[in-house]
DNA sequence: AATTGATATGTTATATTGTAACAAATTAAC
DNA sequence: GTTAATTTGTTACAATATAACATATCAATT
């Protein structure tokens, strides 16, 4: 049995690093803040892919390019760029992945899968909306929201489904 | 400026651990699984407050009874006891906290508090409801849901506003 | 161009969180 | 009582993250 480690053929990935890229590095400008080349680089690894990548893979990943980069290297990358909105962090991980909405910089649902690894961000309004209602309800002043949830996506269940024999 | 770190003062908490304790050891002996006193010392010292523990503190308040307890001691009881349903693990703060409703074992809304620590467990029916709804609208076979809010809780932000002269 | 102040990076060390692997002990079932 | 399953002891280490201080870079002003 194979097992689907991908997105769909649909999905042409170097669209999305170089509209996070451009929005991060214009973003950049507007508030007056320096996407340096350690933190554009961090940036870029983050966007490998759609999943969730861990600090110290991406120390591994950045050193051909930064050779005397350490742990703090990352850490801080990862600060600037998650005070930026530009990355999200993935408690239930300890991993990071790119946000998909820097335009409305919603704090979303993400649907981890564990199969493919693959992270999807989703609007998810209705919920949302039926959180701050909650929150409301209990008098509780948000700072932060996150909701993950761990389970199989769409793609990995379509493709076992078809590939096991009945 | 003094800063609250209590629950109101109508919260009886010998209550929670007593109820906590005797529902965990009653759906031990139903499931046939041992409740032993390593384990059940761990889930009294994470009931010993609504705080989120770590698990190296526990390891330091369990010594004093388990005097060659080490890591795996505790990572394994906490192991059991998530398991079992009857602890939560908090992703966001690396740490655990008793679980408030056995019987409906529901997953739930966490409102953290950075002021007080205390972390509540909300129902938040109408949440969920709308969020299996997204799930399915995504395709998505969730496995485990976390909902992690931090923020400021209604005991804290009423004692902050009362002490702050205006 | 030199000075200054703010920001960013280099560097070492260490703190914190979590697991693997195997031995020994305990318990439950026969 | 013997056996099989479960639990615990123990050692070692892996993985994640931060503290603290030195140095370097950059931009704005003298």
């Amino acid at each position: 049995m194979s097992i689907s480690t991908e997105l769909p053929s649909t999905h042409n990935h170097s669209n999305c690093i170089n509209a996070a890229l451009t929005m991060a590095t214009q973003l950049c400008v507007e508030r007056g803040v320096q996407l340096t080349s350690i933190r554009q680089q961090v940036l870029e690894l983050i966007w490998t892919n759609h999943h969730a990548v861990k600090a110290y893979d991406l120390l591994e990943r950045i050193k051909p390019l930064q050779s005397a980069a350490k742990p703090a290297t990352i850490y801080r990358a990862l600060d600037f760029l998650m005070a930026q909105g530009f990355i999200h962090r993935v408690e239930s991980l300890n991993a990071f992945i790119g946000c998909c909405d820097l335009k409305t910089a919603h704090e979303q649902l993400l649907l981890i899968c564990k199969q493919c690894k693959n992270v999807e961000e989703r609007h998810a309004d209705v919920v949302m909306q039926a959180l701050v209602q909650e929150l409301q309800n209990a008098n509780f002043i948000a700072h932060s929201k996150a909701i993950e949830i761990q389970g199989i996506c769409e793609n990995c269940s379509q493709t076992l489904n078809t590939e096991i024999p009945a």
